[in-house]
DNA sequence: TTGTAGGCGTTATCAG
DNA sequence: CTGATAACGCCTACAA
């Protein structure tokens, strides 16, 4: 009996579906019928189908199935760029889940451009993609509903409600709160914050958190201290220059995500301060580079990964007719070394 | 007239070519013809059918061109994982091409196992792509040269000839020399090397020139200044550990790669190692984060996004029956401050 | 230069 | 339960 699929099959070109039912006697129906489960079949005639793929090595084509049947089995995910380190972990998420149930991704980057990000999302739709998956888009609300209406739409980063489509999002306002009040806890009194750009709502939402945890400690929430820039390392470490050289007073320092704590650790080490024995520092995010910067970083973890998981079964559950609002990991704090007890004033 | 394609077509679900032609009252051939250059149509044909194809807003509809004409416009891209911080922005790099050429790409991960690289692999071909770049592949030359028989294929991270098959790599051996020989110029003597896993060619080579680099100096190699570890931060910090928990002097050491970079210098700071002051250090592949650690981190650049563009572009030509030899930029030694003069002994 | 007819590999809709 | 017979949307001989 012949044995790896790609080499047998190689010989006469690609088996196809009619050579299978020839084989085994039947009408191209029945097979189709027993590779989709489309109806019952005998017990023999399967069998003999069974077998003749096996021989064969047949593998359906996915594209003339495409064709026929309206569905590619493919589903379309839109990110903002690949290389992100937090979002390139929840595309792995997604990666496991579409694989095990036998989808292929599309994953094209919008570039955080509207016009790019509609371009994208035309050429998935024209490739007849099944489904959409949107992490952190940047087109409006309505527009997004309105995708929804023709097909299946997960997206990430926004609260929204509408048919045929599922938001996914971090509690943000919390993680901030937390990374906050640890602070607070350490008898940091003097608390800035870097903010990624407010036109992003979840950053919006960090700063919210972050006042509310000083007010809950009542403490004053003082404007000058939170400087605003790219959700990058460049923000971070230009933003906190920029405090350092108004003469800024403060003790702690807690950077909307990640990569802006990255920065800022540049800066603080070229005007001499140590982190965290001068300037603590908490980031968001978790990226798996946090735990090794020097010092590892403390950091609010959001669970990307759990987040590309999510995001691909609620696909696969909306492609299925079902709607199991999927819920995300709440946010935690990770205390690693970059964070310590106020100094003594 | 009609406006936004997106719009107009959703009226009475996609518009086909037929429905151009019939609308410019041609042939579905002519109008074909005209999409594809492939024969010269009278200018007034083309003008109709052109107007018809814009105020319908039609789009062709790619599944259907493959099932007929064998081409999906699609090409699979084999990564180790979609989340690597060095093959990410080559992957950017690709999609550009990709993306300028009408081309979509079709991202897997091989996890690093053989095995799921030719599950991926089958996946892609079932899927019926051009074409294949696989980044730094696990399989065997001898596979991937068979592959090539079937399917245009660029590899990258290795150096092999075949028909149908680019290879492209860089020059690791010349890229540790010059990072060694920085060192040596700074006074260094004592030089470790944080070698990745010997299993990989281009580790062998990195090793090989920073041993060329000591030898040409007329410094001895020493086998116990070379610690072994996976190419990752965690690799980076045990190896670290190891030849300092040795009792090993050494006033430089060179990583393998950034990643193991950052992990030396968490493992130095922990033992109160000042980078440079004590230990200087370098590593290798200028990831965007190394400019941005504290210290910014001396390292080799290595052009991974022109790594992409030239993959991209390979296939390309391979898809058109050109074979443009493409060739990587020489790698580059960055100097930022991990690395300072040898302290006196 | 242009149109007609057939086919790419499946699925779906019918009868039986 | 099963088998013809049409599509699906496009490409490509072949013929005109």
């Amino acid at each position: 009996m012949p044995r790896a699929p790609s080499a047998s099959s190689r010989s006469t070109g690609p088996v196809t579906l009619g050579m299978v039912a020839q084989a085994s006697g039947v009408s191209p129906s029945t097979v189709s019928r027993i590779l989709n489960g489309t109806a019952i079949v005998s017990p023999e005639k399967r069998a003999a189908v069974d077998r003749a793929i096996a021989e064969l090595g047949f593998v359906p084509n996915p594209v003339a199935r495409g064709l026929a049947g309206g569905r590619t089995l493919s589903v379309g995910v839109v990110t903002q760029t690949l290389d992100s380190p937090f979002y390139g972990v929840a595309l792995r998420g997604i990666e496991d889940v579409l694989d095990a149930a036998g989808y292929s991704a599309l994953f094209v980057s919008g570039h955080w451009d509207v016009a790019v990000e509609k371009r994208c999302i035309d050429t998935l739709r024209s490739r007849r993609v099944d489904g959409l998956i949107i992490l952190n888009g940047a087109m409006g609300d309505a527009e997004l509903k309105g995708l929804a209406k023709d097909l299946p739409v997960v997206v990430t980063g926004r609260t929204l409600k509408a048919t045929g489509l599922i938001a996914l999002d971090f509690k943000h306002f919390e993680g901030a709160r937390l990374a906050t009040q640890h602070l607070i806890d350490l008898g940091h009194r003097d608390i800035g914050h870097l903010s990624g750009d407010i036109e992003h709502p979840d950053a919006r939402e960090r700063l919210a958190g972050y006042r509310a945890a000083l007010e809950a400690a009542g403490l004053p929430f003082r404007p000058e201290l939170v400087e605003t820039g790219l959700y990058c390392e460049e923000g971070g470490r230009t933003a906190t220059e920029r405090m350092l050289a108004q003469g800024l007073r403060f003790s702690a320092l807690f950077a909307g995500n990640d990569q802006m704590a990255f920065g800022a650790a540049v800066a603080l080490h070229k005007r001499g301060l140590r982190v965290p024995t001068d300037v603590s520092l908490v980031g968001f995010d978790d990226l798996t580079l946090a735990a090794h910067m020097t010092p590892p970083l403390t950091t609010v973890h959001q669970a990307s990964f759990e987040l590309g998981l999510a995001a691909a079964r609620s696909l696969m559950a909306l492609l299925a007719d079902e709607k199991p609002k999927l819920t995300l990991p709440e946010p935690r704090l990770v205390v690693r070394d970059s964070t310590g007890p106020a100094p003594k004033r």
